[in-house]
DNA sequence: TGTTAGCAGTCAATTGTAATGAGTGCCAAT
DNA sequence: ATTGGCACTCATTACAATTGACTGCTAACA
């Protein structure tokens, strides 16, 4: 399958990476079995698999060539080797994609097809479904409403110079602000404006720019106040977007407690979350290894992304936030599987929406 | 101050607990230190505080009593003495009303006059405000919807067999739920469906029954449908009611990750710490410690609560999660300080909702 | 009688030393 | 070019000795 070379956002400073076949077999025995053992892995483990036929001294003098590649390197003098992120990103790079486990495939199918309810509820479930299926932390990025034009807008008065203005949006979204007035209203220009306010914001889109009546009355100036609560809130709604589901997992990851420490501490930001996913799809990259993404305090960690389009245009993202040393080719199956399903409802939704 | 005796959970083994002047403060000593170095404490640091005036040797002699008492323990033989919880639910219960530094009461009060926007975003930026605070992990949960009545409810068409029904409930909340159609319908019946609904919702409570119309019309099946929809649906409304903040905290307060991830573990069951904060709540306490919460996981774990009043009735309540030797007082104080001011601002939302 | 100084005892933590062994780099033989 | 052999490195483990922070006990004391 042909791939993207590996643009990370610092440009490389090295050659492009080439590696003839016995050192990306060896490269490979290696990623492959510090993932499993989270341990430096020696030649003669690296002998032993069956993939490289060579003995351990030949195993030992392709790794110092790999080593001064920056592919591998040694914890201390007489351990063995670990991939270096640049290991990581060949491995990536060369990896055929994967297929789930016909268990996991099942319950990501049973998921999506009993899964009821509204857009928010399936994006948390779906996110505790990635994460409980991956042992990693997952994070579920939903469509943006900026696109999305209004199919009902209403004012409801709760008397004492309040009123709540609800805007319902194509995509199923609700918006709602709440708005304290400087003088009394009454409720009979309370539900005129309301009326107007439908009539005028109906169909428009949120970034839009509205007409708003210009008149003195008291119900233009409810519907200005209501138009302009709507229109310019949806920023708010944006933050409803994200779901983060099983932060607890990157106490499992890693033993170092600074580690989950500084882990958990993005991971609280969530537009930081989010930043670093687009920054890493707007590259044409799945995963971010390691220091190829600029957070310092994600150092350790990896990140796999997958988007989720609407119309063929990217819409949302699904992603897993796991070791350095994390399970890629079945991380990215499960992202993409997911993905893929989460894709396919969002278009059927657009579909019936009209 | 008058205070309940400790009735924790399982009912206390041993006689309730009164000491005589030197050994409390002997205790509050240990407690104090502890809590401060996190290290065990020796006779001699006690002795060495000004409100215990006497040799090492009697301080030896009172901890020993202290032990036998259960109030205290000792790691190891050499060692110095740490609280158990019994300790510090002595120290808690005796622990008069602390005041919060300047600083932290002016940020408090700051945030509440400043704070803006739907009580949603409220509560959420209260439980950050409280987790910077207090260094701890901190739990904010609102008020529930089951009071709030209907104050306006409509149904929105999105065609294809797809209808989206909302309601705005009297205490500002925004309910919503979308529904698929067994067969088509028109937008006129939609629309007086949602006239109709509006008519015969309003002024409801969310748990009241509804005398729906049994007409087998179209518009009179929607109606049905509608009022279904929103009056059975509180339950996932109240999904949204809880909001945790700084879990980020929990792994600055342990240095064992084995405590960190149980504990993270428990934290991602929001129904579970909702229902923990509310056993609490019932047995009358303020705080539970160690294992007096039924929680294993959480047996490193303090927590303290403060209910959040409207009318005073309790409707939600402000928290926090730390560990057993965290700083009660501090907490205490800036808990009650924070369920305070939402308490007021929740009574003034209902008084101006009439 | 309650308090205290003195002292021997305990034990975690630290330091030092040695042995172990996994794994390397290098080199000569194949 | 590959490999077996070998000397070397160094984290890890084990063990013993030392340190020092405490204690519990007891005898003297107010």
């Amino acid at each position: 399958m042909a791939r993207k070379p590996a643009n990370v956002s610092t440009p490389a400073p090295r050659p492009a990476p080439v590696l003839d076949a016995r050192k990306a077999a060896i490269l490979d025995a290696v990623v492959n079995e510090h993932i499993d053992t989270a341990q430096p892995v020696g030649s003669g483990s690296v002998a032993a698999n069956h993939s490289v036929a060579v003995s351990p001294a030949t195993v030992r003098s392709e790794m110092v060539a790999l080593e001064r590649e920056g592919m591998l390197t040694q914890p201390h003098t007489s351990a063995g080797r670990i991939p270096t992120d640049r290991g990581y990103r060949y491995f990536v790079d060369h990896l055929q994609r994967g297929v789930l486990q016909p268990a996991q495939q099942a319950e990501i199918g049973q998921f999506f097809s009993s899964v009821r309810g509204e857009l928010e509820d399936v994006l948390e479930q779906t996110s505790a479904l990635l994460s409980r299926l991956t042992k990693y932390t997952s994070v579920v990025v939903g469509p943006s409403h900026a696109r999305a034009t209004v199919r009902s807008a209403q004012i409801v008065d709760f008397g004492a110079r309040r009123i709540l203005v609800v805007g319902v949006l194509s995509d199923g979204a609700v918006e709602k602000r709440t708005i304290d007035l400087d003088e009394d209203v009454s409720p009979l220009d309370v539900s005129e404006a309301s009326v107007q306010l439908q009539a005028l914001l109906v169909g428009a889109s949120l970034d839009q720019r509205i007409e708003l009546p210009s008149r003195q009355t008291a119900v233009a100036q409810l519907v200005r106040i209501g138009a302009g609560a709507l229109m310019t809130g949806s920023t708010s709604v944006d933050g409803d977007r994200v779901f983060i589901g099983g932060s607890s997992k990157i106490a499992e990851s890693f033993d170092a407690v600074d580690t989950v420490r500084s882990v958990l501490g993005i991971l609280e930001q969530e537009l930081v979350v989010v930043t670093l996913m687009q920054d890493i799809m707007d590259q044409g990259l799945s995963v971010a290894i390691g220091s190829e993404h600029g957070y310092q305090s994600l150092s350790a960690c990896a990140v796999v992304v997958a988007p989720v389009n609407i119309d063929g245009v990217q819409a949302g993202a699904v992603g897993l936030l796991g070791p350095t040393r994390m399970n890629y080719r079945e991380a990215l199956a499960a992202a993409h599987m997911v993905s893929q399903h989460l894709t396919d409802r969002l278009e059927s939704n657009e579909a019936s929406r009209g």
